[in-house]
DNA sequence: ACGAGCTTCCGAAACGTTTTGGAACAGGAG
DNA sequence: CTCCTGTTCCAAAACGTTTCGGAAGCTCGT
């Protein structure tokens, strides 16, 4: 490996200049500028991005943390999207990314307040967190490092949050179902631990309260965004609720475990039950019946935390709030009431 | 952000000692290196990661570089399923990822051995990449930097790779078809830039002369691994070469399209043409019909390589090639042949 | 001929660690 | 008492950069 003293020696002029050469320092006459420029490339040099970030203190990294990297998190691709989205801001903006996981054991002994400040990323993206992370709560108000949270509310001036507007996107959801003529609707919902979920639970009493129906709280299921608590809700539904004639879910995965269940009771969708879900994952437009749901563009999502949380770190001063549309998809697992 | 300096100052004792009690040598007494883990917690101190690498030259961080990561990977999770398995093995061996992404932009101006030396990575794993990039071949030939290649084969000291059986997948789905009584089977291979591809030519090859039936060059299509490439691949069958009731995909993503070619021509799968797939990706099992495939683990894969990896770097005398099996997956996309 | 002002360069300090090579001191053996 | 062996600590160098504060040399107007 070849150092800036190496190069240097080479050149027959001191570090300092090297430096403020390479790095367009105008205090450097334009030939020797071009010599060292040149010897740097015939010599392969690369200078040490360790070294540089030590006294710098920039890294131009950001951390990223996602609580779904594992074996389960790859059933839907929610959170690789959004990670595709982050990567590519993040690569045009020429920053790199260190990725954080919350392997549950490594989350006892280090918060993430302490991973960031050990591996001195410059700020952090965090998505898939529980509301009432203590770990959360710790770089959100304790430090206050700058990071971006993915749908969970908090703002202040070192955290922004993006997030998609779930009020209104569940609001579409219950409205088509309405429309349809449905009265008697159920709702499956995550867990009371995401802001999602509250936001979701708002957007379905909304447009229940618009359309002049009453809220029935014994309707409201909690499947935990799996597809195994879906199966679990659309039994009950079933059994409890058998004036039930449509649901809206909030996550597909949760749809693909209550059409499972449906079709171990001999029903089927949108023939018994018609189900609009959340999220739009890949399999939606090709399983059976194809989902009804709302698209989220998760993309879009990682896209614009990247470009929030560099604007932050580079004193831009912008918002620091950013709320994405999401859009009513409609398939064929939804029907007009019949009779 | 206090330093170890801040903190000897506040033990009363040098810098050595501190750097020596927090790191377990045995040459500090223990009721000071008592006092100082208890004062260092009390003060928050984190060791800078950063300088640490600058003197120890490693940074306990792998690069991955996944050429999928964009908005186009997010349709299969192959990528996300590989990074996944990466993640948790890194975790457990409590290594960090840096995820480098191979945006085309930069591939232009860096090339992944050079991102690895600046970033001081200790190793890497390169997935995803085509078979004569020549990027690729210098961070195998030129430098010698230790790396693990996934789907690409290539050994050396300081470079291994993991892989599935190619070959023995291939040659089961294709043996498959045959013992549905299949004896006209076209095949949609990906591209030449991918050892995958020739591997499933080749193990298709073998399955055909097993059977005693003749190889025809004609019937394989190249699709590019792409949904599209399987849309016109299996619209060239169908017009060019009607008595073929049988198709292996070498890719799942591939048979979609596959199916829509079908559909638009008022066939369907299986009882016009018999299809099996490659991958098992989530859509597989959901879709219409339920996609017969060969299963490959794609976490599993990336949990090996970076065992593999971590195995090297820490001079552990291991293999440098690991081959992991596949499946094959019985649906309702394949059927006897008829008539 | 002189100082002012530019251009072009450099020495040395700093960033926060780890590690090397001892130093200081104690206790025990001779 | 002396020498040796441990135990416990420390000063200083090193890692590869950036940056601060100048310094040398040149040009130019007066």
């Amino acid at each position: 490996m070849t150092t800036i003293k190496d190069l240097a020696k080479a050149a027959g002029v001191s570090i300092t200049t090297i430096s403020r050469a390479l790095n367009g320092y105008s205090d450097v006459n334009e030939k020797t500028r071009k010599r060292i420029q040149t010897l740097a490339d015939e010599m392969g040099y690369r200078p040490n991005a360790v070294a540089r970030s030590l006294v710098t203190k920039k890294t131009r990294t950001i951390g990223v943390i996602l609580s779904e990297i594992n074996r389960e998190g790859a059933k839907d691709s929610l959170a690789f999207e959004t990670l595709c989205g982050i990567n590519d801001r993040a690569v045009e903006l020429d920053y790199d990314i260190l990725l954080f996981s919350t392997n549950p054991k490594k989350q006892l002994s280090k918060s993430y307040a302490d991973l960031c400040k050990e591996r001195n990323v410059d700020g952090a993206i965090l998505s898939g967190l529980r509301l009432h992370d203590p770990y959360l709560e710790e770089v959100v108000h304790k430090t206050n490092f700058p990071c971006v949270l993915i749908d969970i509310p908090a703002e202040s001036r070192n955290v922004g949050h993006v997030t998609t507007d779930n009020v209104r996107g569940a609001a579409a959801a219950v409205n088509h179902l309405i429309g349809l003529g449905h009265r008697r609707i159920a709702m499956i919902n995550g867990h009371d631990e995401a802001a999602v979920s509250q936001d979701r639970l708002e957007g379905y009493k909304l447009a229940l309260a618009a359309a002049g129906i009453p809220f029935d709280p014994q309707l409201v299921y909690n499947g935990g965004f799996k597809e195994e608590g879906g199966f679990e809700a659309m039994y009950g539904i079933l059994y409890q609720h058998p004036e039930v004639t449509a649901v809206f879910s909030a996550s597909d995965l949760m749809v693909l475990g209550a059409l499972r269940a449906l079709e171990r009771l001999g029903h089927r969708a949108p023939e018994r039950m018609s189900i609009v879900g959340y999220d739009d994952i890949a399999i939606a437009a090709h399983c059976s019946p194809p989902l009804t749901t709302i698209r989220q563009d998760r993309y879009a999502m990682g896209y614009q935390a990247a470009q929030l949380l560099v604007d932050m770190l580079e004193s831009r001063d912008v918002g620091r709030k950013i709320t994405l549309q999401s859009e009513l998809i409609v398939r064929q697992s939804t029907a007009p009431l019949s009779g």
